[in-house]
RNA sequence: GCCCCAGUAGCUCAGUGGAUAGAGCAGCAGCCUUCUAAGCUGUUUGUCGGAGGUUCGAGUCCUCUCUGGGGCGCCA
């Protein structure tokens, strides 16, 4: 917000200096404003002089001497001065500040949107045969505040949850098999499921369905009544979906066949009997490229290899039965509908899923071939030795690669990393004595029943999922996180997230206790000024969260901005009846910091508490 | 073997290619007759794992390397 304007200011100077003919360009690049490092060069600092020195055809230090006696008649600055190999750095004046606070109470913290696009985000999407656990934790916190943030910053996102139940799953097949064991009063098969969950679903099945269904009646049954669970426990978790996907609807529908049967035609898929594998060796060269004879069935490969992967993927067993990746391909065709003309998907995956990243693009650049939506580039060179390997043409290599370069554009994967849970710093085993790892619902019931002994059910819950949640997305999702439990248990100022809510429940306190209108005015004091800032940066972190998907700086700057708050609130006192005038503008100040915090958590998933 | 992630203060970690690398915790010293002390103030702390390279400028980008974590099924 105040950033955009100091922009605004110096692309404007730059604009002036071209038109009275002392700079030679119109343009010097993207113009940032940035932080000082050190409060005596000023409130903020720009880099345009040294990066755009070379556009001007100047050194950096005259071009910024230039643009600085352009800049210092405007009445916002009370200094504009050019420092160090060449930063201009700005003071403004308590004023021009000052202005911000009227200006958000009238218009939204978010910030406008550039280019809005339609997005489709799958998230958690783990197999119906257990509840959602404390490592599927991460993804559907990161998932979900990804969402907001994206849709904060003015895209349109769909949410959505892929139900692996397809009649083909091993897994769900070994799990309907744990349960039908139960249910007959017979033991688990070897590699079955144990926990002590299985034997509910068995209770619960039990009466409901006939004694002689067949597995896949079972199979069925079973996963609806796990998929209610995960659903609920989501919800618990301030964790929503708009869809959630049936993969064996694809099939129903005879999508996969369909596509299977598109991929054949356009000759992405085959049943020659080899596998083709690379090696790639230092540097990323394909070194070798070994074949596998299969010597019985007619298995139907995905030649995956052409679009990057490191080797062909199965679509259909030996056995004929379909795999998850022909009912991927459908899938992602899918959706592209959902919202309609989607632009962009995005899948969050665990750490355990990271080699997907190369065969969910295969899948989605053979899809795009399949459909005849790629438009080949052209490239005379001729095959290399290794593409010779891979293609049987040039124009088949500039298609594919063409396909595949569509494909990075329209899906980005995002993988969270590894969870470690540690409690009084030791990692805490992550599964349960039945074999079974810990369920995300205990992590929150857990840590509820510490924060809130007194509280309502769902005070608890309210209280374990705010902890929970806000400590998942502390930590950028791509780096391994210890999540400390003694400490998200503790009832003190060494916990964040009551740092935060603190500074929330404190604003609530002092709004609700003050009989007079809060009306902006003049801020002079410098926590005054430091937290203004501090408030109107909210659009531009929305902004960057959304560009690089990192939001947990949004958890950096809620924690900033509580601190701000409580610097404010300790040097500023703000109810005094024997100076009404001042009482009224810093209210204002502790709205809009209301305002801020209340987004920020909102963004978060994190409730703001009026009272602690 | 290949792939992903990490290595920054005693600990846990921030860190938009910019200036003298920052917080919290722990330690020490203070602040409640005053709007919620779940708060605030002061103070100590560095071979940014190592070596090259790109750049006017590298914790940040590239290559190599060391150490640690995770992943590589006709399972999902």
């Amino acid at each position: 917000m105040i950033r955009e304007a100091l922009a605004q200011k110096v692309t404007s100077a730059i604009v002036a200096l071209h038109k009275a003919g002392t700079l030679p360009v119109a343009s010097l690049g993207t113009v940032e404003i940035a932080d000082t490092k050190q409060p005596e060069h000023g409130d903020y600092a720009c880099n345009v002089a040294m990066t755009g020195s070379k556009l001007a055809g100047m050194n950096p230090r005259a071009l910024g001497e230039m643009l600085a006696t352009e800049l210092s008649s405007d009445d916002a600055f009370e200094a504009v001065d050019v420092a160090g190999p060449g930063f201009i750095n700005f003071r403004l004046t308590q004023a021009y500040v000052s202005r911000f606070v009227t200006l958000v109470s009238c218009v939204s913290l978010l910030p406008t949107a550039s280019n809005p696009k339609k997005i489709n985000v799958e998230f958690v999407s783990v197999n119906p045969n257990g509840p959602i656990t404390i490592g599927s934790g991460r993804g559907a916190a990161y998932g979900s505040t990804l969402c907001n943030v994206l849709e904060a910053a003015g895209n349109e996102v769909h949410r959505e949850y892929y139900v692996n139940d397809g009649v083909n799953s091993e897994q769900m097949r070994l799990f309907a098999e744990s349960v039908k064991a139960l249910l007959e009063g017979r033991e688990v098969p070897e590699n079955g499921y144990k926990g002590d969950y299985v034997q509910g679903v068995a209770d619960a099945l039990r009466g409901s369905v006939p004694a002689d269904a067949d597995l896949n009646e079972l199979k069925l049954q079973a996963e609806l009544l796990m998929i209610e669970k995960q659903r609920l426990d989501l919800a618990a978790f301030g964790v929503n979906f708009d869809t959630w996907f049936s993969e064996q609807s694809l099939h129903d529908a005879g999508e996969v066949d369909a596509e299977v049967a598109a991929l054949l035609a356009s000759n992405v898929a085959d049943e020659k009997p080899v596998r083709t594998k690379l090696k790639l060796a230092k540097g990323g060269k394909i070194e070798d490229v070994e074949v596998e004879p299969q010597d019985e069935g007619d298995t139907l490969w995905l030649r995956s290899t052409k679009f990057g992967d490191d080797m062909d993927r199965v679509l259909r067993r030996r056995d004929g039965r379909l795999t998850y990746i022909a009912s991927d391909v459908a899938y992602h065709k899918d959706k592209f509908n959902r919202p309609a003309d989607t632009d962009k998907l995005i899948t969050v995956l665990g750490p355990d899923h990271h080699g997907y990243i190369g065969r969910l693009q295969a899948v989605v650049a053979a899809m795009l071939i399949a459909e005849g939506q790629v438009n080949p580039v052209s490239n005379d060179e001729p095959l290399s030795e290794t593409e010779a390997k891979l293609y049987a043409s040039m124009e088949e290599r500039n298609l594919c690669l063409a396909a595949i370069k569509q494909a990075q554009e329209k899906l980005d994967v995002q993988i969270f990393q590894l969870v470690r849970f540690l409690k009084d710093g030791k990692p805490a085993p992550m599964r349960k004595r039945d074999g079974n790892i810990f369920a995300l619902i205990d992590l929150i019931t857990e840590i509820g029943e510490k924060m809130r002994p007194e509280g309502t059910p769902e005070e608890k819950q309210q209280a374990g999922s705010d902890v929970a949640r806000f400590f998942y997305l502390m930590r950028s999702h791509d780096t391994t996180f210890d999540f400390d439990l003694n400490l998200a248990e503790t009832k003190s100022d060494e916990n964040p997230v009551f740092y935060v809510q603190y500074a929330h429940a404190r604003i609530c306190s002092i709004l609700k206790k003050a009989e007079m209108e809060p009306i902006a005015g003049q801020y002079t004091e410098r926590p005054e000024l430091e937290l203004i800032k501090k408030v109107v940066d909210l659009p531009n972190e929305i902004s960057r969260c959304a560009e690089d998907y990192g939001v947990h700086r949004l958890v950096t700057y809620s924690i900033e901005l509580a601190r701000a708050y409580h610097h404010f609130y300790n040097e500023c006192r703000v109810i005094n009846m024997e100076d009404i005038p001042t009482s009224q503008s810093r209210l204002a100040l502790c709205q809009v910091t209301q305002i801020a915090l209340q987004t920020t958590l909102k963004l978060l998933g994190v409730s703001a508490p009026e009272a602690m």
